[in-house]
DNA sequence: ACGGTGACGCTCA
DNA sequence: TTGAGCGCCACCG
């Protein structure tokens, strides 16, 4: 709740950054994905927590990220927007949820 | 330093 | 298959 002064992110929510940023588009990947990239496989929601208080919603495509059973998960600027996101990007959405197909499934 | 909160995940009923 | 419960980690005031 309620987040730092300024874009001042601690190691881990670089790291989270950082990571999303890899993601190309047209693919997307799960908050569980990425807290195993990390090394922190436990770490999901606290993923999800960095993602929250991300500033960079425009340099990181956190919209590429959802959950590990395909539903759409939450976005800073409306899950709605990024679902229409996702759709833009080529991925099909159907009711707030995805299909996780490995060729929509980004691999780090 | 502590307790509460949250864009999650897994298991059980 | 869907819903409820418990456990996980990191961040904020």
């Amino acid at each position: 709740m309620a987040q730092k002064n300024s874009a001042k992110y601690s190691e881990f929510t670089k790291s989270v950054l950082s990571v999303i940023k890899t993601i190309p588009q047209g693919k997307v990947a799960t908050y569980k994905g990425v807290a195993h990239a990390m090394g922190k496989p436990q770490a999901s929601r606290a993923v999800g927590n960095a993602l929250n208080k991300n500033e960079n919603l425009v340099a990181v495509p956190c919209h590429r990220v959802v959950k590990s059973d395909g539903t759409i998960g939450g976005y800073s600027a409306g899950a709605n927007k990024k679902i229409f996101v996702l759709k833009q990007e080529g991925i099909p959405v159907y009711k707030n949820k995805i299909k996780i197909l490995q060729k929509y499934l980004y691999e780090f």
